[in-house]
DNA sequence: AACGCGCCCTGTCCGC
DNA sequence: TGCGGACAGGGCGCGT
């Protein structure tokens, strides 16, 4: 469910909240959510200080006080449903948890999952570093220039919308925001990437950042699932200009948004403005 | 190597 | 009201 803007805004949610926290013990609910071993993975938390929260890609990193050799980042990827949520000394614990932190203060950090397509990881610093390095650029650093975005694009013959969500290349980019970025662009969800003109990326380099950027400052897009640490929805999903919007008119030209299916995902887009 | 597809899982919504 | 099918923000592993 959620990229890049709704990873950050959770991101920056919880170093506010949590950055020096203490965790008392872990209890592992679905095993299924953690690679390792659930009781490696419990012990080696507890007592374990967060000492810093930054976002990679899609995924949240805590850097963790170690305690436990090679357990040095804590790395979550929320997939569709995932939520990390700061639960009060009070709070009731909502449906479907899936990992809960018990923090010396009283309060709880929950990791709360329908689906369970998200992954929690307790890494070395080595391990995730490699990992890290595996994927591609930040669309909202320095690197990430309209030069990086067309040479980057140049040999392949993937559709452009398909291509952005590759996370190999640049990072972040989803379903939702991979549609609306080609919409601002003017550019066609099924336009090879390789065959991009330069303006064309140029374009879709500055579609990209803004409309992330705007999504962050929104909090995020809420469909469905999605929350912040607090459990609160985003407030993105009233300015979508084509996501979810079959049927609909195009805001800049009137004509009926289209969906089509690409990689087995839904694309929408104005079939007169994006050529 | 790059690409396309199926699959992981649960819930919701829509049409009949 | 019940039921089957489609669909949902992600990512991995497989086969070609």
């Amino acid at each position: 469910m959620p990229e890049l803007p709704e990873v950050e805004t959770i991101v920056r949610d919880l170093r506010r909240l949590v950055t020096g926290a203490q965790v008392r013990t872990v209890v592992v609910v679905r095993g299924d959510l953690i690679d390792s071993d659930p009781a490696w993975f419990e012990q080696s938390l507890a007592g374990a200080r967060i000492e810093q929260v930054t976002r990679r890609a899609k995924n949240i990193v805590m850097k963790i006080g170690a305690v436990a050799p090679g357990a040095e980042r804590l790395v979550i990827n929320l997939g569709m449903t995932g939520r990390v949520l700061v639960l009060g000394v009070d709070a009731a614990e909502p449906s479907h948890p899936g990992v809960r932190f018990q923090l010396e203060d009283g309060r709880r950090l929950l990791y709360q999952d329908v689906r369970r397509f998200g992954r929690l990881q307790l890494l070395s610093g080595e391990a995730w570093a490699s990992r890290s390095a595996a994927l591609g650029l930040e669309p909202l650093s320095d690197e990430f220039t309209p030069e990086a975005l067309h040479g980057l694009t140049r040999r392949s013959r993937v559709a452009i919308k398909t291509w952005l969500m590759d996370q190999r290349r640049v990072v972040g980019v989803g379903n939702i925001y991979a549609s609306e970025a080609l919409f601002r662009a003017g550019v066609s969800p099924r336009k090879a990437a390789g065959r991009l003109l330069r303006r064309e990326t140029t374009r879709l380099h500055e579609t990209i950042r803004a409309v992330l950027d705007e999504a962050i400052e929104f909090r995020g897009t809420t469909l469905l699932d999605y929350r912040d640490a607090a459990g609160e929805r985003g407030g993105f999903a009233l300015r979508l200009e084509v996501y979810d919007r079959a049927g609909k008119p195009c805001p800049a030209c009137g004509t009926a948004i289209r969906r089509i299916v690409q990689g087995a995902r839904s694309t929408f887009f104005c079939p007169t403005c994006q050529r």
